[in-house]
DNA sequence: AGACCGGCTGCAATCGTTTGCAGCAATCGT
DNA sequence: ACGATTGCTGCAAACGATTGCAGCCGGTCT
């Protein structure tokens, strides 16, 4: 420490790196590359006089070098391909922070409407992120192959992978469909249809077979059904406008998601003059902050994004120590809210008074 | 291409690398490099020859030892503090794709609710992107300093930055104040009222600066403003709640937001009992999708996203290649959209009939 | 025929880390 | 007092690319 050290002359351009700071300290690179290592054997004292060294250079280890060695780079990729429905963004962000606090970088790719997560894929690898989350409905089981070869792992958000082993997360679809179906009969509801969103969406799927499932099982085998094609406002608007010419005309609907709610009440409401939830029940799924809104008070069904992103960051950080986690798939319930899109309970109470067995 | 070619057994866990072509296509290692950069000196049929091999095994140059031996990353990272603000996902998108397309990779950060951008700063640039594009509306100076130090480039995107000569692309917010001022006084308007987000955001000062002035110039200098605190719906409401008990009662209000002006709406309607627009013509800034809703019909100012875009994707690229480019900053005008949120222009015309000058 | 040139390719240094292994000093056990 | 153990540190070989420079080969010019 007696060489050159002290007053030593910024090196200009150079941005400093590990040898840097050894030549200064006067100890090895491999010392300084311990000192980051939170468990690798180098005496307390060494340590604390790197670290205080280095971050008043502003030093900190380049990641690159450190993945290029390592093979691991910490990041995981998220393509995202609705980002539109405020679902998403809202899921985004969790999952952004969970991350982050984890230690994990987020690389984000959204899908262009001509395009699908497949096809951006390729890109979202091209970068060998160790994890990559599909926050999206439709994906083909081909992906899952480009993925493996590229030694990159695969996550589903949101989405049931039907026909393998892949992770994936979810919520309770099923489950939600059927409490929404009690709440309509439970409130004399009679007349029950479903707008569904993307066509062979997994989410889709499972929201109607919960839904038709319950009404079938309490006596109401004629469900409606209209397709949305998507999960968006203008599909609830759409679906709306030629579900309710149909005879009988349903007295109560359920959304495969919020937002097509909310097109669907604006529907109602503007082109038939009905009134909600007087002559129409309406319920979502996701529980969008929107849907709390006291122009909306959508009733819906609340997906447990908390939970839903914790089992996430799970898995990842279990797969990526090499336990090979022994769940691999979350399917995670929600909750029913109950707001004012829907009647309200009978007054009272006369729970036992079931429609097609009158008291 | 004797010694043991073809049927070369996978060497299984081992990665593809460029060592690995080169063995089995009989060239060096920097010959295969040539081949993947576009403006490297290379036999044309050696490049084909090249890449046709690599995809066939699914080789691509790893990332990281590109970032590490030239020093660049074509990453930028982008810190998002506000991502239930639905202008701020509809941004997101729209650089997500335009800078995939430029050849960019884009890294995430959202901002924690009780923290601000500056404390993300630093993670954000600890994998070392090239730019980080901040879209939030508070940040000190003092972050400036910081990127700078570790070699990024900061942009700010929709915000402008006061006191320095930082990259900026925002829209003309005063502009829009001015034009929101004109539409509401050509329809009759006489009491004019502000909500702000914000307090001290460039976004919140500039619409009131645009708005005031141009009442003022027009002959109305008593313009209320009321403190919204956020740009949030609920933000909104509140303010909405006290603006609507003043004396006079206002019957125009420019919201600093669109989301803010929905909920502005929503309390005139439900805690007054008073019709928008015949009683109160309510604007917002932004024009994000839901404002078009029939059910919402707001009357807005459209900032110009995707030049706002372009603009800073092409800032991006141009520092990139090191023109020191010219445009430090840009402010891009939007336009009026006039929907049903506000009182119609007078019927058949009679633009000369100013208020302080009687016909 | 010899000099020169242009097009292509290979050599080897380099980027900034991590990590197994060996070495060394100080402490401990007997 | 001497060997074994412990606690820390340094050496050097990776990781997988890029790129300036030199070399080779065939063709053209004089």
């Amino acid at each position: 420490m007696d060489e050159k050290s002290a007053g030593k002359p910024e090196k200009p351009g150079k941005r400093i790196n590990a040898k840097r700071l050894a030549e200064d300290l006067d100890v090895s690179i491999s010392t300084i590359s311990r000192a980051f290592n939170k468990d690798a054997v180098i005496a307390p004292g060494t340590r604390s006089k790197i670290l205080d060294y280095a971050n008043q250079l502003g030093y900190r280890p380049n990641p690159y070098a450190q993945s290029l060695i390592t093979q691991k780079s910490r990041i995981v990729g998220i393509i995202v391909s609705h980002l539109e429905n405020p679902f998403y963004p809202e899921a985004l962000r969790g999952l952004s922070e969970a991350l982050r606090e984890a230690g994990w970088h987020l690389m984000l790719f959204t899908v262009p409407s001509g395009e699908t997560p497949d096809d951006i894929l390729p890109l979202a690898i091209s970068y060998q992120p160790e994890f990559v989350i599909v926050m999206a409905v439709t994906v083909s089981s081909r992906s899952q192959e480009v993925a493996e070869r590229a030694g990159t792992k695969l996550i589903y958000f949101n989405r049931r992978d039907p026909d393998s082993s892949t992770f994936y997360v979810v919520c309770d679809n099923a489950h939600g469909g059927g409490m929404i179906a009690d709440h309509f009969i439970d409130t004399g509801c009679r007349h029950l249809a479903y707008i569904a969103g993307f066509q062979n969406a997994s989410t889709t799927l499972d929201r109607w077979r919960g839904f038709r499932d319950r009404c079938i099982a309490r006596g109401f085998p004629d469900v409606w059904r209209e397709e949305g094609y998507s999960f968006s406002y203008e599909a609830g608007y759409r679906a709306a406008m030629s579900l309710m010419k149909r005879n009988p005309r349903p007295d109560a609907i359920f959304c495969a998601s919020d937002i097509i709610a909310l097109g669907c009440i604006e529907a109602i409401r503007t082109e038939f003059g009905l009134r909600v939830p007087e002559d129409v029940s309406v319920a979502g799924l996701d529980n969008i902050e929107m849907a709390a809104w006291p122009s909306h008070a959508l009733t819906t069904y609340s997906q447990p994004l908390d939970k839903m992103i914790a089992a996430t960051v799970r898995l990842i950080e279990e797969i990526s120590i090499g336990a090979e986690s022994e769940t691999i798939a979350w399917q995670i319930k929600g909750s029913i809210i109950i707001r004012k899109s829907t009647r309200p309970p009978p007054g009272g109470k006369k729970p036992e008074t079931l429609p097609d067995r009158p008291a």
